[in-house]
Formats: C-alpha cells, structure tokens, sequence
DNA sequence: CGTATATTTGACCAATTGGTTAAACCAAAC
DNA sequence: GTTTGGTTTAACCAATTGGTCAAATATACG
C-alpha cells in the first residue's frame, strides 16, 4: 500500500513526470517518443511501462497536470480582490512572465485539445473547474457604477488571453514572417507586460 | 515531358494534395498518416509516394501552400489602399471569416513552426516574402498627422493578429474552460467582427 | 491494332515504436 | 545472512508505419 515512501521511489517518478512534461510539451502526443522520455529522464524505458502502465496514462497525468496549473495561475489573479485597472495591470506584467518561461505550454494545450475535446471535458469532471466568477462579477460591477464601458466580461477575458498568449505562442512563427531576431523580440515582448495594461484599460475606461 | 494534361493526372495529383492538406492540418505532421491520407483521398497510397516520394516531400508542398496563401490574404487587406480605421474594420470582419473557415491553419502553422522554425526560412528564401510595409508606412503616417496615437506598428498587428486569431484557434480549449456551447461561442466570435475593430480603434484614436 | 508510356495497385519490406517479460538488483525485515 | 518486497534493466515482441516493387491497367500514338 501506499507506505510512507523512501525518497528513490518518488525521486524516480518525479524524474519521468518532469521528463514527460518537457517532451510531451515539446513535442505533442503523436510526436513524443517513449524512449526520448526515458533518455531525457535518464532510465531504461522499461521503467516508465512500470510507473505507468502506457503511454496514454504517462500523457493524461502530464495533460491533467498542466491543466491544474494554468488554471491556477489565470485563476488566482483574475478572482484576486485587487482593483481592476491594478489587476489588468498585474496580469499583463505577471501572466506574461510565466508565458516567457513556459511558452509551449498553451500551444500544447490548444494542440492536443483540437486533437480531442472529449479528454479536456473528461479531466473536468474529474479534477472539477471554476470560472473567473470573481472577475466576472467586477466587471459587470465597474460597468454598473459606470467607471467603465459596457463591455461583455467574457468577450474582455478573451481580448486579455488573446494579447497575452499569442505573441508567445505564435512568436518563432512571426519572428520569421516579420523577419525579427531573439532580442528585438524579446523587448517587444517586455514592452507588452505594461503596455498592454495600458492599452486596454484605455479602450474600456469612460 | 509536360505535355497538355489529360485531365486524370492533374485530378489526382490535386485529390491528393487537398486529403494531404486536410490532414496535415488537422493532424499535425507527426499525427499524420499516409494511409489516412490515401483513404482520404481515395486512392492507394503507393500513389502518394509515386506523387510525392516522401512523407516529408508532400508534407513540405502542404506547408509552402498554406502559408502563402495566409500570407496574401493577410498582406492582401494591410496594403490595401483603404484609410485606416476602414482598414481595421474590414479586417477583422473579412479575416476573421477567413479564419472560421479554416480554423485549424494558424493552429498549424505554429505547431509546426514550434518543431522546426528553420522550415519556415528556408521556404522564405525560396518563395520570397514581402513585409506589410505599407500598412506600417500607413501607421507612421498616421500617428505624424496626429490622427492616432504613438504606438509601434510591430505591436499594434501583434494586437490585431491576436485579438482576430487567438480565440478561434483556442475556441475548444476556451468553450471547455468556459463551458460555452457551439452556438454561444459562434456568436460571441461573430460580434467580434465588428466589435473588435471599434475596440483596437478606440484604444488608438486621439 | 499494337506498342510504348504513364498511372495505379496489391503485396511486400525494413525500421520504428509502444509494450512485455524474466531475470537481476537492492534495501529492509527477520 | 537469508528472505522478501519493490525497483531496475536488457532483451525481446507485435503492431504500426513510411516506403518499395513488380505486375496490372489505362492511355496515347504510330
């Protein structure tokens, strides 16, 4: 049963977890490769059919896993009790900096949910969802006392996403459509943590 | 040599490419299969290889294909000659039609892209590419005139690309999250044809 | 028609890949 | 130290998959 573990056990599933993470990110579902797995966690292959029974448990824990984490970080700053135009700013400046350490992160998701939406409503059922219900009910709230146009919250959460998220994720693509190197992309991201707060707190506000 | 087609050749060469395209794109080159492709197209797939001698050979017409064709279309309506908040208008309006049509390309092009950025300039330095200079030269312009604020044009397209493809490339990752239906959603993306323009120019007009 | 050329196919191959197994290893319990 | 349990590995297996080939079929041409 599930005794209280010497450390190798959980050391070595730590170890395949992060590794997994890292090539299924990468790479995708059809693209990852078992044996990368093991190599880049540095075991025999074997070893992962032993912790996980096969490949489709080895992803769900590492789907299900990223899942938590991207909602927890929306989440915690979208229902914070902060000001509004604080919050947009801090979101811009905060979200963006976990973006630029994970960015293969949302295009992983997007990826393998177009691949198969079933599994996305499947791991809610399980693991449970909120909503940005705080969020939600502020903006109604600033609209009502009229400190801000009457926008709708989900069409402003979208445009908040949308700002954030896509730059990083569609970055090597326009960076080789538009023809710019690392580093000037790289400002044009840092610029964006503040301006964008700017930006849409200037196309909402009365 | 390449004598007048009889019409048969070309027919299938074209069955081909469009199952190959269909495909591709929905799945992903890893998740690709020839025999998917084939059946796809009706045929056997030793014509796909009597076609294309690879995977990699037809997969490379797919990509050179789509991402010329989202390049006019993009380039096409940025240096179009109309005033600017016309322009956005149109824009978002035609663009994101474009995009309900074909939702699944930008997704592609960034997973692929993702995989092998060198892809990506190497079929630039064979198919040339032109900037959106005159939408750029159009913004400069502008903000001179004193019509619009200073902002850098790199990062108002970055805005308008966002805002226009994120949430159609998101749309089942965002209706499972959000527990949107089909119907919800469509019109959400629907008013954003015309909703987005009034925001991206109220947050840039002076 | 009959021959040459291009197109299409079924059968097959070799490499890859997810997955299995039996044996080795190793730490704790007796 | 021997046994017992979980852990790790090398070797192996079966299915999938990209790719080939020789035969068959259709098509153009003299």
């Amino acid at each position: 049963m599930s005794l209280p573990n010497k450390q190798e056990p959980l050391v070595t599933q730590e170890l395949i977890l992060n590794a997994a993470r890292e090539v299924f990110i990468r790479k995708g579902y059809s693209g990852a490769r078992m044996q990368e797995i093991a190599d880049e966690a540095g075991i025999n292959k074997a070893l992962l059919f032993y912790y996980f029974r096969s490949k489709e448990n080895l992803f769900h824990a590492i789907f299900t896993g990223v899942l938590e984490q991207i909602q927890k970080e929306i989440l915690s700053i979208l229902n914070s009790e902060m000001e509004l135009f604080d919050k947009l700013r801090f979101f811009f400046n905060f979200y963006i900096g976990i973006l630029q350490k994970n960015s293969f992160v949302p295009g992983f998701l997007i990826h393998e949910v177009n691949q198969n939406a079933q599994m996305l409503v499947d791991t809610f059922k399980k693991a449970g969802f909120s909503l940005p219900v705080h969020f939600i009910n502020q903006i109604n709230d600033e609209i009502k006392r009229g400190r801000i146009k009457a926008i709708d919250p989900m069409q402003l959460l979208l445009n908040m996403l949308s700002l954030a998220i896509f730059p990083i994720i569609a970055a090597p693509l326009f960076q080789g459509i538009m023809n710019i190197n690392d580093d000037s992309y790289n400002e044009i991201i840092e610029k964006r943590k503040t301006e964008l707060a700017d930006w849409v707190i200037n196309s909402i506000k009365i």
